[in-house]
RNA sequence: GGCUCCAUAGCUCAGGGGAUAGAGCAAUGGUUUCCUAAACCAUGUGUCGCAGGUUCGAAUCCUGCUGGGGCCA
């Protein structure tokens, strides 16, 4: 284990919150029960298992009907040589009734429902108090965690894959602030390498300021592409490529203005995509900004002698941990790609001080970041573990890698531009009277989008689907959305007032929303400690499911006793969603 | 060839030792004089890739195999 997640598992300790067999229980009501249950088996069998190990078996079980809590008596019925219904069954007669609701033993099962009222009550008091904070913790106070994120190259459309690192990343950043962590957003661009050579040569030759200024992205493709079809026939081109790059690299006044120009444009291009996002970043030091600090990482390895020579070119021999050789230098004096990320590595942990540094790059270039790992470890900094490959999966297009070339790219713009087309008819036909449509149109398109990428797991490959993309009902971003819009109409209607000494009871129907919000907490911890913003989006399909549910069945807002407390939980949930989808970068309107 | 990831309903995916394997999409039918129908309800579907092993118990853990993706020479 991390010397990091020591900290947070000490920290949380301290703070009553127990962690088990990596699973981790958020302090309240429910908790003290399954430790009560717990302590309560213990009386009855503590000279056959001792009350951890009881503590660990206790499960929650996947139907109602079976209760809140479950001890399945298998491993006890070896112990004491006897049938484990014959134990679940004098357990449940020999078990205080009076601290919960109902104590029932179904074949080998020993089930229990706990008191709703007390629970419920106890679950959204805290939630009505702590509103946006609840789930919030402070495991990572005082640490830092840089987030390589995004990282588009100049010049070039904005990829679908650069859609993942973004949206993961900042999900990723999102949580992590919320257990605690300062965080430092880093945009990597790709913004060096022989193919600006190429590019400035086929600007020198065909490229108008104009059309470049207009419409960045596609102008410098166009140039890209166009030179390596015409480089095809006139293979002198590749010549003029090289020069020019050349010129870059030592700095020539001409080859660089055009550089920083086409970042610049590129950059302002690439940003109003963020603004759609709602993204933005605290670095935007790409690769050319470790150019003059790869000599000093070459300098430490010459020092410690770790270059060897293979081939003319200089490389890190990583046999002993069964990878290829790291390649270093290569034999006409170039670095690579290896020795631009030491350099990132090594200045971002001097900058910086993280204690963690977080990679959001695609599954193919696992390799590469084993070896940037093992390379750090020779050359002895302890830091070297901090580092963390956070990949993903490819985008696919029939069951293939998506191909950049020939221009034929699916742009990331004109996907988010048809999401928003969409959200807008939507509210045209269902909510003509809403305010402020456009920025609506927006939140919910995007969220659309951003919800879609963020709901699977990372590792999965994404089939590449329009359709599935903009999809806007069932495990959708705006079905979350839309559950949060009708709890906020609600609250508007029922004029609710938070009373936070009000008794706040729970009946049949509203209990598996209960549930589901008891546990938040412990889903932003799992989602943290793995990385996952997909639990969280699982999580808030599953709330929302659940109180719409509730929704169709019970009338809220009808007068009488039990009103203060619908809208108490309404309230709650509008909290939990919100703030669930907060953490996805993804806003929730009030109306929609 | 080496390393690695993946395989669950027609499709997209959950579930990561325990009770009858679940959602969404798609299909069909129903629900609005009533809190936003982007919703809800009902109906059908499974050799959990194959074969062994560990276990009282395996979709889940281990080994092998097959098929597919990726990375490296």
């Amino acid at each position: 284990m991390a010397p990091r997640e020591q900290t947070l598992v000490s920290f949380l300790q301290e703070a009553g919150v127990f962690y088990f067999s990596g699973r981790l229980i958020g302090k309240g009501e429910k908790m003290k029960t399954k430790e009560q249950f717990a302590a309560d088996l213990e009386k009855q069998f503590g000279e056959y298992l001792d009350r951890n190990s009881i503590f660990h078996l206790i499960e929650v079980p996947k139907q109602p009907e079976h209760g809140d809590l479950a001890f399945p008596c298998y491993p006890l019925a070896g112990k004491m040589r006897r049938n484990p219904a014959l134990i679940a069954q004098k357990a449940a007669n020999e078990l205080e009734t009076n601290d919960y609701e109902k104590v029932e033993a179904v074949g080998a099962y020993l089930n229990v429902f706990l008191n709703k009222q007390q629970t419920a009550n106890a679950i959204l008091q805290k939630i009505i108090q702590e509103e946006q904070n609840y789930g919030n913790s402070q495991g990572g106070q005082g640490e830092v965690v840089a987030i390589d994120m995004s990282s588009p190259n100049i010049a070039k459309p904005f990829s679908l894959g650069h859609l993942r690192s973004t949206v993961i990343g900042n999900s990723l950043a999102l949580i992590a602030e919320k257990c605690g962590y300062k965080t430092v957003r880093i945009n990597h661009l790709g913004d060096w390498g022989t193919q600006f050579g190429k590019l400035i040569a086929a600007y020198k030759k065909w490229g108008s300021e104009e059309k470049v200024k207009k419409n960045t992205i596609k102008e410098l493709l166009a140039l890209y592409i166009r030179f390596h079809e015409e480089a095809e026939q006139s293979p002198e081109l590749e010549e003029e490529g090289r020069f020019w790059f050349k010129q870059l690299e030592e700095g020539d006044e001409d080859a660089e203005a055009l550089w920083k120009w086409f970042r610049e444009e590129s950059l302002r291009e690439f940003d109003k995509i963020y603004k759609l996002l709602g993204i933005s970043f605290d670095s935007d030091e790409g690769e050319a900004f470790y150019n003059d600090k790869m000599q000093h990482i070459i300098d430490v390895l010459t020092e410690k002698q770790l270059l060897t020579e293979s081939e003319g070119a200089m490389v890190v021999e990583l046999s002993e941990d069964n990878l290829p050789p790291c390649l270093i230098k290569k034999s006409d004096g170039a670095t690579l790609y290896a020795t631009r990320d030491l350099a990132a590595a090594v200045y971002r942990r001097e900058t910086y001080q993280f204690s963690k540094s977080v990679y959001v790059v695609g599954n193919e270039q696992s390799l590469h970041f084993q070896q940037l790992k093992a390379v750090l470890r020779k050359m002895d900094y302890s830091w070297w573990e901090d580092i963390r490959h956070v990949s993903f999966g490819m985008i696919l297009k029939e069951g293939k890698k998506m191909s950049t070339r020939k221009g034929k790219v699916v742009l990331l713009e004109d996907i988010l531009q048809e999401a928003i087309e969409l959200a807008k008819n939507n509210i045209e036909e269902k909510n003509p009277g809403l305010a402020d449509k456009q920025s609506v149109a927006e939140t919910v398109g995007v969220g659309a989008v951003i919800f879609h990428d963020l709901k699977n797991h990372r590792h999965n490959d994404i089939e590449f689907s329009l359709e599935d993309m903009l999809r806007v009902e069932g495990e959708t971003g705006p079905y979350v959305q839309y559950t949060f819009a009708r709890a906020c109409s609600l609250l508007r209607k029922g004029e609710y007032q938070p009373a936070a000494d009000e008794v706040i009871g729970c009946d049949l129907e509203a209990w598996p929303v209960v549930k589901l919000l008891d546990v938040f907490p412990t889903v932003v911890h799992r989602a943290a400690e793995q990385d996952d913003p997909s639990q969280i989006a699982k999580y808030v399909i599953d709330l929302a499911q659940a109180f719409n549910k509730y929704y169709a069945g019970t009338r809220i807002l009808e007068e009488g006793k039990w009103k203060g407390q619908r809208l108490g939980l309404t309230f709650a949930v509008s909290v939990v969603l919100e703030e669930g989808l907060r953490l996805l970068g993804i806003t929730a309107p009030e109306e929609m």
